[in-house]
DNA sequence: ATTTACAGGACCTAATTGGTCCGATATCTT
DNA sequence: AAGATATCGGACCAATTAGGTCCTGTAAAT
């Protein structure tokens, strides 16, 4: 459904709470599930991977826990997806070249690759600082992506017909 | 993953197909298959959610097959998606508003609503038409969907460090 | 009337996702 | 040193979704 999962979609859930936290201290699986009204073992799920792209820095033990390994404005939004859920690519070709076996002759990979790009590239202007501080960051950051001023409401209107 | 299903993938390149002959002819569903080196009842399949959505005209009994319903020029990519499978949104609350218990007190529907505006403003700009004559516009499709220079070089360099 | 080809589903299988749980290891406190 | 706390890594299961096939009905041409 060109969606991205749910898992990921906790996942940033759990990355903004942690960057509205400001602190630079720890939060424990348990008690950033609780905070977020999430599923603890899915939490902790998310944590774990979320660790391992490099995204948080744990601290085992007691008294351990999770927190922010750069700034929320150095995380963009790719980071995160690309961690919970594999590289973005809109086409199998574009993640698993190769694995197509069309892919000699056809005829729509190349432009394909650009789009995928340009998808790409927009989740990677957008950073965790601009989810977690939305009223903030609102102004500068639709200029960001370049989105001109009716793109959401014909988007919305695409969405209504197609149902 | 982020990607879109292997059906739409599918689809895409039918369409690119049909578009490349550029006569308005019907083409039926065995023929297209045959070109297009995909699994016949799949094709169909294909064809019949494309006409459904607008896209494609049908017409039936002998001599029938599927055309184009308007020019390449005029079918954006994000419709060919959204009649494939269904309302492109990113997240579960920008397709199907009040499913997400979270909704109310969701610190980041909002960036992410307007992330998704991004991305669909993205596919609704790149037409059929270049994705089925990739060298001829490739050059004003670049500059289309604002990707400067080296987005791609960084997407990948981005894919590549996750595995 | 017969043939051709689309329309609309039902249906099955395989893969992915969402979610839980457990043993091992590291760290802090007492 | 001992115990409590928390992460680490992975196994595991249920439910959903995707990929793909097939069948019956209907429209159009010969």
């Amino acid at each position: 459904m060109f969606r991205i999962s749910r898992v990921t979609d906790y996942g940033i859930v759990v990355m903004a709470h942690l960057a509205e936290r400001g602190d630079g201290d720890s939060h424990n699986a348990r008690e950033l599930a609780e905070d977020t009204q999430l599923p603890a073992p899915v939490v902790s799920k998310i944590l774990k991977s979320l660790t391992r792209a490099g995204l948080l820095v744990s601290q085992r033990g007691s008294k351990g826990g999770y927190s922010l390994a750069r700034s929320p404005r150095e995380i963009p939004v790719v980071e995160m997806i690309t961690a919970l859920e594999g590289p973005v690519g809109i086409t199998e070709c574009t993640t698993h070249p190769g694995t197509c076996a069309q892919e000699a002759n056809c005829q729509v990979r190349d432009p394909w690759q650009r789009i995928n790009g340009a998808v790409h590239a927009a989740l990677a202007k957008i950073t965790l600082a601009d989810l977690a501080k939305p009223f903030e960051a609102s102004g500068p950051f639709v200029s960001l992506v370049g989105m001109e001023g009716d793109a959401l409401g014909r988007a919305a209107s695409d969405e209504r017909r197609s149902e």
